[in-house]
RNA sequence: GCGAGAGUGGCGGAAUGGCAGACGCAGCGGCCUUAGGAGCCGCCGCCUUCGGGCGUGGGGGUUCGAAUCCCCCCUCUCGCACCA
């Protein structure tokens, strides 16, 4: 108390060099169950930030909280190093993009290191390194060779401004997020994984996460991947078979008109040549559109008439063939029936067009030729001809099985999921390992030639110029096929560095393995993942991809398991202001200046204590000075608490002490950090009085040892310091991240007493002391008893009495 | 538009069928002090005739008892947005 103050930054640089010598959080150095806490690794865009500062406090509490509980814990980091943004910077600086990597890798490394997270450092990777991208290569010939890679033309997004393609998170609201520049699309031949052929899987294994991952992320991944069941119906159009895909056969009936996708070569196909000139304006004015444009719901509906008719399969009716960009090429198969009395899209068009708009399920409601409203419910089907009077799902079965039996129709199920484009033009990204060849087509890069090494280019020669910088590259881009010796290219584009991070987890196991992208006994030891933390922005692409990866090395055998997470925790972002960060709108918080201000441990617990773990942070909403003065309020306790001799006895403070750590304990395993942390602050209120009243026997001392461990996970420096304070001696092994911890002894959590709360017709009247063990008997007389009882009952009679003993009395007036 | 989630003091949040507002921030008062941007202690939802009454976005319901469960409405946040 006297000449001693809390002075967070002499305790980071007292104990880190203390913790790196002892060497407290390597996988295998404790003996407990085997747990895996896995955070998202970082993209190395510059030092860490406040986002990651919340992120790792989350996922540092799990992993430290684990191994004082004893478990053998693998709690490792890496970067996904590969990405367009080091391009970016090589070219504005002239430099090499690994330069400005690996710097920035080694500046967070360094932050995280300061930070206190609790790595296993001897299990480092980089994407980037040609050690990890030999592996990814690796995985790409396997997905090749079972036919899971393969290449095709198709529109992708295209930034004219950075004269580059986009992926499409790169796309925000049909704008380019760094130029801002409209996206158009470009036809090109890429590179996709087949990831529609797991659709049905990725739905089904959900079912394995439910509970463990948060709701809202199985929720966003059904709903992109999609699932649609209904039929493929065939439509004769002239001499030829169209097939739509419809989730309502039940109202085939009401198909009044027929459109293709504008884009779609069926279009083309089918148009008659009195139309041709109007159908190739049209499709020209849609191209133009941007997908700003496109992606308008409001738009009006737009079309041209193709001049052929459609043959209804049910009823043999001719109906009018369109071309619209209403209809997706890419969804389906680009083309549809339309039935405007059930379906609120074919209803616009018919009205902007002047169709028929015919019912054939009657719900009771309205027309929708004059409302406007397309009626899409349960109903009985009308104008359908046999099939009239039946309910919708009877309907739809019958129908559909009728179609099958005639061949002109087959029950379905579509995704919305599409293919995942892997091709970017991009230099510092993992090279497609393969290589085309003039007389042998795509030719494999073999194993034994991995990894595929990036060419060293730099500067200027990675400046955008409409396709991949890699070609640029000419003694790099010549090899002999593999085949047949003749002269062939390389390819030219490198894979989205999602590929990389779709398998880094597996890779952590044995990051140093070289027969194999992983050694499958280390993977059997650590997979899955127990407990992953990252943001929701990779609740669907990384996650998504992740899952389909794993599945697909199962499949090969390389694994055993089919999902590769299992539980997740999303955690919230940091704001500032109620708005999210900004350099250019001076709406920041830099990390390095609150950790210089407050110290780590003032900053973690800021971070762990301002609400539940997902729940955004605003900074503005916080304190951290308060959270320098509750550390501060422990340190000093646990000064005093070391000094305690043998002497007097408080039988409260071990109940209070069980008590917290039984909570802290369930809060900590369950996320509640927020409400953790004001148990501990309780706790140490409650010693501080003990300590103040002159209580001194060993129990004190015990008790704020209790504190010490428990806050270890939260305040780690603190914590430490703390522990030393009590006499321990971290320098000589005896660290408090390795203590034990503290055990409450179920004795103490059983009360002797407890305040009982007596109610009057629900409100609360009185409270009186009793005996745990009180008889429901003994509680109603009691309560009938009491002075305040009586008033409030004010002469009623007393009805009933509900009785909960011990803690609750309520008695209810006639 | 469709889907999901959330609305609790001046603020962040506790309480998931049983004492609303734990813990903290801000504020107020006291102690200590030459001093306090330190520390410690206390107060801190609104109204009150001091009995109590009211109070968890609004309205209704279930229950002895509802922030919590059900229905309707309002507001906000997020996701998807022509996927046939």
């Amino acid at each position: 108390m006297i000449d001693e103050a809390y002075d967070p930054h002499a305790l980071q640089e007292r104990w880190l060099p203390v913790w790196d010598r002892l060497d407290l959080f390597q996988a295998g150095r404790r003996s407990g169950p085997r747990t895996y806490m896995l955070d998202m690794f970082p993209y190395p865009s510059g030092d860490l930030h406040m986002g990651h500062a919340e992120a790792f406090s989350i996922g540092d509490v799990v992993a430290r909280y684990w191994m004082l509980r004893g478990h053998d814990v693998l709690h490792p980091i890496g970067w996904d190093a590969f990405g367009l943004p080091a391009e970016n910077a090589a070219i504005r600086r002239g430099e090499h993009p690994a330069t400005w990597t690996y710097r920035n890798i080694d500046t967070q490394a360094a932050s995280f290191r300061r930070f206190a997270v609790s790595f296993d450092w001897s299990r480092r990777l980089n994407t980037c390194d040609p050690g990890y991208y030999r592996w990814t290569q690796w995985l790409f010939l396997r997905f090749l060779e079972r036919g899971l890679a393969y290449r095709k033309a198709s529109a992708v997004n295209w930034c004219p401004q950075d004269q580059t393609v986009l992926a499409n998170e790169q796309v925000v609201g049909g704008r380019c997020e760094r130029c801002g520049a409209e996206v158009t699309k470009r036809d090109l031949t890429q590179w996709y994984f087949k990831i529609t052929e797991y659709a049905e899987r990725l739905l089904d294994d959900m079912a394995q996460l439910v509970g463990a991952w948060p709701e809202r992320v199985l929720l966003m991944q059904r709903n992109w991947i999609g699932r649609s069941t209904g039929a493929y119906v065939d439509f004769r159009v002239g001499d030829r078979t169209v097939t739509v895909f419809t989730t309502r056969p039940d109202t085939l009936y009401g198909a009044t008109f027929f459109v293709v996708a504008a884009d779609a070569p069926l279009a083309d196909e089918l148009c008659a040549p009195a139309q041709r000139d109007a159908f190739e304006a049209y499709r020209d004015q849609v191209s133009k559109l941007s997908e700003i444009e496109r992606q308008s719901a409001e738009r009006p509906k737009t079309g041209v008439d193709l001049g052929v008719r459609a043959v209804n399969p049910v009823n043999g009716e001719e109906i009018p063939v369109f071309a619209a960009d209403y209809v997706l090429a890419e969804y389906g198969t680009g083309a549809i029936m339309s039935v405007p009395a059930h379906d609120q899209r074919d209803l616009d068009f018919a009205r902007a067009f002047g169709l028929p708009v015919r019912v054939v399920v009657d719900t009771g409601e309205p027309d929708p030729a004059r409302t406007g409203v397309a009626t899409a419910g349960e109903g009985i089907l009308v104008n359908s001809g046999r099939y009239d009077g039946l309910g919708k799902d009877e309907a739809i079965s019958r129908i559909t099985a009728d179609l099958n039996e005639r061949g002109l129709g087959v029950a379905a199920v579509n995704y919305r999921l599409r293919d995942w484009l892997l091709s970017r033009q991009r230099y510092w990204g993992c090279p497609i390992p393969v290589i085309h060849c003039e007389r042998d087509g795509i030719v494999p890069v073999p194993d034994a030639a991995l990894p595929v090494l990036l060419p060293d280019l730099s500067g200027d020669q990675l400046h955008p110029k409409g396709e991949s910088p890699l070609a640029a590259a000419a003694d790099w881009v010549s090899v002999p096929c593999p085949t047949c010796g003749g002269p062939a290219r390389r390819d030219t584009d490198t894979m989205d560095t999602f590929v990389d991070s779709s398998w880094y987890f597996l890779r952590y196991c044995s990051p140093d393995f070289e027969n194999g992208p992983f050694d499958p006994e280390a993977v059997r030891a650590w997979m899955p993942v127990t407990q992953y933390v990252g943001g929701v922005e990779h609740a669907i692409l990384h996650l998504l991809y992740s899952r389909f990866f794993t599945k697909v090395l199962y499949d090969m055998g390389l694994v055993d398991f089919t999902e590769p997470f299992s539980a997740l925790l999303n955690q919230g972002s940091v704001i500032l202001n109620g708005a999210a960060m900004s350099k250019s709108k001076g709406n920041m918080v830099e990390l390095g200046a609150e950790l210089a201000r407050y110290g780590v441990d003032a900053v973690r617990l800021t971070m762990l204590f301002a609400g539940p773990p997902e729940d955004d942070i605003d900074w503005a909403d916080v304190s951290p000075s308060g959270s320098v003065r509750y550390l501060a309020r422990v340190w000093r306790v646990c000064g005093d608490a070391g000094r305690q001799g043998p002497g007097t006895h408080d039988p409260a403070l071990d109940r209070a002490v069980a008590r917290t750590v039984d909570d802290v304990t369930r809060l900590t395993e369950s996320f509640r950090f927020n409400v953790a942390i004001a148990r501990l602050m309780e706790l140490t209120s409650a010693v501080r009085k003990v300590v103040d009243r002159g209580v001194d026997g060993p129990q004190v001392r015990s008790a704020a040892q209790a504190l010490a461990v428990m806050l270890a996970p939260y305040a780690p420096y603190t914590a430490e310091d703390c522990w030393a304070r009590l006499g321990h001696e971290p320098e000589a092994g005896d660290s408090v991240h390795d203590a034990q911890w503290p055990q409450a002894d179920p004795a103490l959590l059983i009360e002797e007493t407890v305040t009982c709360v007596v109610q009057v017709a629900g409100k609360v009247r009185d409270r009186i002391e009793v005996p745990v063990t009180v008889t429901e008997d003994r509680l109603r007389e009691l309560a009938l008893a009491s002075e305040n009882v009586a008033r409030a009952l004010g002469g009623r009679s007393v009805r009933t009495v509900v009785i909960r003993p011990p803690k609750l009395v309520n008695v209810v007036p006639g």
